[in-house]
DNA sequence: TTGTATGCGTTATCAG
DNA sequence: CTGATAACGCATACAA
């Protein structure tokens, strides 16, 4: 692999091509260029083997062709997925993804933004947990899953209708009696809809349902008192879970298999996100998909096109149903 | 949030604090100045709100401060920690990260190697598949987990003596008929060693051991095949397995149990890698912990050092064993 | 249409 | 120690 130390520059490749600077220019830019010309440039380019230095061009252009990709990890197999589609979508419109892990901390996802303000990124796509954060107002900035007020578009899930989805589901899989377990979370966030959904789903489809949403915390100890009481310590026994987000499900699984119960034959769950064991293994159970691509691809066209005019604030993409073992399906 | 549209430059900070170009830059990057100088220069920095462009900064030094980070996806748990912990040694020392997902296409391993160089980045870490990858001789290129030669430095975890500490811990749990199994890699990635190590531990301890190594392919049948003949069909059955992988670990503990038997009662499991579910759930299973974070910090210190002089071509550093519930621990 | 000259924001070199 | 001034590599008005 070959690659001159001294890096070879316009200039050089006008000399060898025996034009000026300007019009190599124009030939890498594909301005229109007499076709002779067009021709030496690109043959000195082959030979010289010239890439134009993006430090050069974006000092000029003002651009970085980058966008800020800001969320808490990539250990959580949501956000690994999100990182890579975002990734997949920069790629292919030819931008370049700067990754900013926030840890959950308010305070460094305030500090984050700044930074990546500072080094001039084209625009950002966060998935923040501060209820206050401040948005810069000068550089393109859209959140997944996350409503911060109408002037900040956000990308989410729909995660209301899935809600729904899962109480239809459940009541057509034959559950009379659900719960819905859910990390609490103080602030609004658009998961916390799917809460929301659900119970609307239960009320149309006619189920008795109760609700455990401990406040946040990642302890699953709040599940296991409320799955205790309504699965050992009474005479109607829950047969039917949603939980908000598939980790939630694989606790709360778990925990019923600890009190001796059976999946999908004594408790079926449903869980929401669509994950699966190990990246790529069997669903984690039975779930409502979240489109991580699409929310990708949408999130990643709308930053760039820097169009926030006729944009709704808020971007809700379909979920789907998907059995993963967790339920008792038909067939 | 503000920020002018207009950027603020060194000359507009110059002119409000009344000095010239040249001591602003000195102020910025910390040179001797004046200390009433300094203080000018600070207060208006202060004031304007300024901040270098990294544009025009690395035109000058032709460094970017970015290092390309080269691996398949972040779907797997593995990658998705390595990049974190990698993004967070880069974040440490001042560096942004610019990560590249092959795929394990080969094509584009390569593609994007010349395409990272293009963009001007100080290093490369890269996790490739390409046994007769094309490295950049001009810029510091470290690998993880590949060794590509000995101009090359790689990073692994110790591999060889994982295996061997596998086998001394299945020997020590009580284990007496053993096999590894191992996903094929045609060609010798530092990970094959563990199969080497495992068999050099067999032979230490007096374990009977056989071996289990399909060619690629993601699929699970030929560990079926094999576990189905040495548990089932024969009368001297294994009673521990070692696993090149936490993934293949999972698999074979579902296969074993898919036939009736108990993991660890009947047959105790170590894999390698020392994942947990979901990314932060409890352990996989029993596994040789690889030191990711120490991989990724030595990766980056070596990239970023461009001391490639005295190093030997293979760091090896050291593994751990952990239970995870696959194991019958004494305690 | 092609070539020239200037500027982008910094750093670095040299005179003061 | 400070302050002009010249690069850095590219884009782009503007002149030829």
């Amino acid at each position: 692999m070959k690659n001159d130390k001294r890096s070879v520059t316009m200039v050089d490749v006008a000399r060898e091509a025996g034009v000026a600077l300007g019009t190599v220019s124009k030939v890498i830019n594909g301005l229109p260029v007499g076709e002779s010309y067009r021709r030496k440039v690109e043959a000195a380019v082959q030979k010289l083997d010239y890439h134009v230095n993006p430090n050069a061009k974006f000092l000029k252009s003002e651009r970085t062709n980058t966008i800020a990709l800001i969320l808490p990890n990539t250990i959580i197999p949501f956000f690994a997925l999100l990182t890579q589609y975002v990734n997949m979508a920069l790629e292919k419109r030819g931008y370049k993804m700067m990754l900013c892990f926030t840890e959950y901390d308010h305070h460094r996802e305030q500090e984050l933004i700044s930074m990546v303000v500072q080094n001039r990124v084209d625009g950002i796509i966060a998935l923040t947990y501060d209820p206050r954060l401040e948005v810069p107002d000068n550089v393109p900035f859209v959140t997944v899953d996350r409503f911060l007020g109408g002037s900040v578009p956000c990308v989410a899930s729909d995660n209301f209708t899935g809600g729904r989805l899962a109480a239809a589901k459940l009541a057509e899989l034959g559950c009379h009696r659900v719960a819905c377990l859910q990390v609490g979370s103080v602030l609004t966030t658009e998961p916390n809809k799917r809460k929301d959904g659900f119970v609307s789903g239960c009320m149309t489809a006619g189920l008795t349902f109760k609700l455990c949403n401990p406040p946040d915390g990642a302890t699953a100890e709040p599940f296991e008192v409320f799955l205790r009481q309504e699965l050992l310590e009474t005479d109607t026994p829950l047969d039917g879970l949603f939980c908000s987000t598939d980790l939630v499900a694989y606790q709360a699984i778990g925990i019923i298999r600890s009190f001796g119960l059976r999946v999908p034959e004594d408790v079926q769950v449903i869980g929401f996100d669509g994950l699966r064991m190990l990246g790529d293994q069997e669903p984690v159970c039975s779930s409502i998909v979240q489109p991580i691509s699409e929310l990708a691809e949408t999130a990643v066209s709308i930053v760039i096109s820097n169009d926030f005019a006729g944009l709704p604030p808020l971007i809700c993409l379909p979920v789907t149903y998907r059995p993963g073992g967790t339920t008792r399906e038909k067939d």
